[in-house]
DNA sequence: TTTCGTGCAAATGGTTTGCAGACGC
DNA sequence: GCGTCTGCAAACCATTTGCACGAAA
C-alpha cells in the first residue's frame, strides 16, 4: 500500500470512514494518473481493475475525500462546468490552453505572499487558494503563426 | 443608457449582434448588483423588469455576453459546480467565506507578476488569471472565538 | 426579407439520492 | 449485529436546445 493511501486510511479512520476496495482503486488512480481526470474517466480506469465498480460510488468516494480534504475539484476552464480532481498536494497551480485544452501545472511562492497580505490586511483567515491561468500555449502559438 | 451598456452596444453589433430590451435589462441588472448573481437570481431580478422575460434568455444573453469578453463566469466556491456572474473588469478577484458564503472582492499587483514570470518561463500567452481565496471571513472567525 | 433573438417546453448531462443488499469492524 | 458502503436505477438541477413566432436592420 502507497504511503498516500496509509495516510489517508488514517484520516478516513478518524471520521469514522472506511477504506473500501473501491475507495483504494480509486486513490490508486487518481495517485498514478498524469492527467486530471473528470468523474467519468476516473469511472473508466476504475472499472478496468474491478468492473463491479459504478459511477455512484466514484462520485461518493470522491465527495468523501474532498470532506476530509485529501482530494480538490478543479474548475481547469472557465467554459467548463465539469470537475476535475486530484489529490491535493496544496501549493500548485494550473495553466490551461484554452485551444488545445493542454494543462501546465506550476507553483509560485507569491500565492503565499498574496494569501498573506489579504489575511493581515483583512484579519480572515484563508485556508486555500486556487489560481488558474488561461491562455495559448508554446506549441498552439507556433501552430497560429504558421497558418498566417 | 451607461456608458457601460453603451460599449457592449458596440461590440455587440461588431459581432453581428444585437442590444435587445431584454439584453439591455440583464446588464442593468449585472452593473447594478452588489453581489454576485448566479442565473437563476439574474432571471428573477430581469424578471421584475419585464415579467415576459425567461430564463433561456438569460443563460443565452449570458453565454453572448461572456463569447464578447463582457462577462465572466465565476466558481466562488470550490464545493459549488453553480455559475456565477459579473462584469468583466478584469483585474480583481475574490475570497470566499466557506461559513457565511461573504465574498469580498479585492486586487494585488502579484498576479500580473505571476502572469508574466510564467508566460516568459513557458513561453505561453496567459490571457486570463483567476485567483479563489477561501476561508473564514472576520466575522465569523470571531463568532467563532465565542462559541469556544 | 433576411437575420437574429425570444419564449416555451423538452432534452441534456453531470451529479446526487433512495433503497435493499453486502461488507467491515 | 450495527453502522458504513455499494450497485442499481431513478431523481435532481443547472444549463442547453429545437422550434415557431416576433422584431430589428
Amino acid at each position: 500500500m502507497s504511503e498516500m493511501v496509509e495516510r489517508v486510511q488514517q484520516v478516513l479512520r478518524r471520521s469514522g470512514m472506511r477504506l473500501t476496495p473501491q475507495r483504494r482503486i480509486i486513490l490508486e488512480v487518481l495517485e498514478e494518473s498524469e492527467v486530471h481526470l473528470d468523474a467519468e474517466a476516473l469511472y473508466l480506469s476504475a472499472k478496468a481493475r474491478d468492473p463491479n465498480i459504478s459511477l455512484a460510488t466514484v462520485y461518493r468516494t470522491l465527495a468523501a475525500l474532498r470532506e476530509i480534504g485529501v482530494v480538490q475539484q478543479r474548475h481547469l476552464s472557465q467554459d467548463e462546468q465539469r470537475g476535475y480532481y486530484e489529490i491535493d498536494d496544496q501549493k500548485h497551480y494550473h495553466f490551461t490552453c484554452l485551444r488545445c485544452g493542454k494543462v501546465i501545472e506550476f507553483s509560485t511562492p507569491l500565492i503565499a505572499q498574496i494569501q498573506q497580505e489579504f489575511a493581515d490586511e483583512m484579519g480572515v483567515q484563508v485556508t486555500r487558494a486556487r489560481l488558474y491561468l488561461e491562455g495559448c500555449c508554446a506549441a498552439c502559438l507556433e501552430r497560429a503563426e504558421k497558418e498566417t
